[in-house]
DNA sequence: CGGCCGTTTGAGCTCTGTCAAACTCTGTGG
DNA sequence: CCACAGAGTTTGACAGAGCTCAAACGGCCG
């Protein structure tokens, strides 16, 4: 029972379904699944912290994790949430600088780890393989861009709603069109880049206008349509 | 007289100094002397316009470029300031989409299209340059990242002072410890996020303050220890 | 000269952050 | 089983940062 807890099973440890590795040669996965290992994460572990030396990206292959950035008065501000079939870590590691992130998971997860020589080698070999890389990268930057013209020109109100749309979009719904995902409203706060307090009285508002549903962390959405149009997209 | 204007000299057609073009073969640098389209921009000209299809990248050999996103009523939201030496227009490119930026000429400019076939042949073929194009778009990316975590967190206050400080490390200054770019107020509130009149307002208080002095569309950096801690870095 | 664009200044008001307090829920230790 | 501590949530009151609107001014160009 408890090695179960801490082995990822043979399926947690198969990244053939990542994009980015769909083209490499029968060596190259060789040369991957020697190299990597894979580690089952606790809810609340970190993988690794701001300013701290990285050997290598991590691809997610179950669970959520919290990407953050620590700013002022040590408030942070989340740059994303990774789920499975997404990597992280890579971006400070193809710089060559310490993390300036730092990743904490929000639903136990496992990663493996896929050490920096690695990458190389295959950055050096399969020009498939750099191509992805760098797709998945722009594509990073793209959403960064948005959302900076977002938090530069919308209210709080209406970016709220935007990072409610966005979770029902990354994060699978059960039946019932509630998120499978469960944030504190501090964390929710820390996406929209605003206080507790007005995540808090925002939610109840759209609440009220009959846009959400709450049940603590559970929400449920009723009117998309509404939502969409309160986020001014 | 009329060709000089039209026709950029043989040194601005010249990408040796780029940064990814470094480690090209001679094969590689002569497809792309063949291939690449420079010319001559006036100021105030688009090189691309948001959602219109991209046939390549351009390298920046003179002048600078304002890169904008179009939000919320118009309002333009600067993404960066691009100028010699850097290359826009690959994001979209590389993602394959629609540009999602406008590209407009701030100080006469010389830019060099490379189509994307030559891009992808390049990525193909010489793993240093995919490397390279990788380090630049992470560059852009923690940048990005940064300044979503400052825009959420700052008062535009400590915003413009970095604003300030970010244009004087990039852009040179002349002798007089004055900034050379001429950004109108606007153009500075679409940096920063937030309204023209705001701008207006903090500038003459930097300058009341001595941190700065201004003349028309001219800064002239007084005190930029103080005008740090207004920043709050 | 007139018009246009960018800049400046003032006034008012709203959004949103801060502070404080109470309340819920959970897990812990006695 | 209960009391308690601690974390997260909620609500209220309040202040102030910053946006909007309006008006006036300067410079530049046709």
């Amino acid at each position: 029972m408890r090695s179960t807890l801490n082995r990822p099973t043979p399926e947690e440890m198969d990244l053939s379904g990542f994009r980015i590795f769909k083209h490499l040669t029968e060596d190259e996965v060789n040369r991957l699944n020697y190299d990597k290992t894979c580690s089952v994460y606790k809810k609340g572990s970190v993988i690794y912290r701001e300013g701290s030396r990285l050997t290598g990206f991590y691809c997610i292959t179950k669970g959520i994790v919290k990407v953050y950035k620590t700013g002022i008065d040590g408030k942070e501000q989340i740059i994303r949430f990774a789920k499975k079939g997404e990597i992280i870590a890579y971006r400070s590691l193809v710089s060559n600088e310490l993390a300036c992130t730092t990743a904490k998971v929000i639903d136990e997860a496992v990663l493996c780890h896929v050490p920096y020589q690695t990458l190389l080698y295959l950055v050096d070999n399969n020009s498939k393989f750099s191509l992805h890389m760098l797709q998945i990268v722009c594509k990073e930057l793209k959403e960064a861009n948005d959302y900076i013209t977002d938090i530069a020109q919308k209210t709080v109100r209406e970016r709220l709603a935007e990072v409610l749309i966005l979770l029902k979009s990354n994060f699978e719904l059960d039946e019932n069109q509630t998120l499978q995902i469960s944030l504190t409203r501090e964390e929710l706060a820390n996406m929209v880049g605003t206080a507790t307090e007005s995540v808090i009285r925002l939610l109840s508002e759209f609440k009220q206008d009959k846009l959400i549903e709450l049940q603590g962390r559970k929400i449920k959405f009723l009117d998309l349509q509404g939502l969409t149009k309160v986020a001014n997209l």
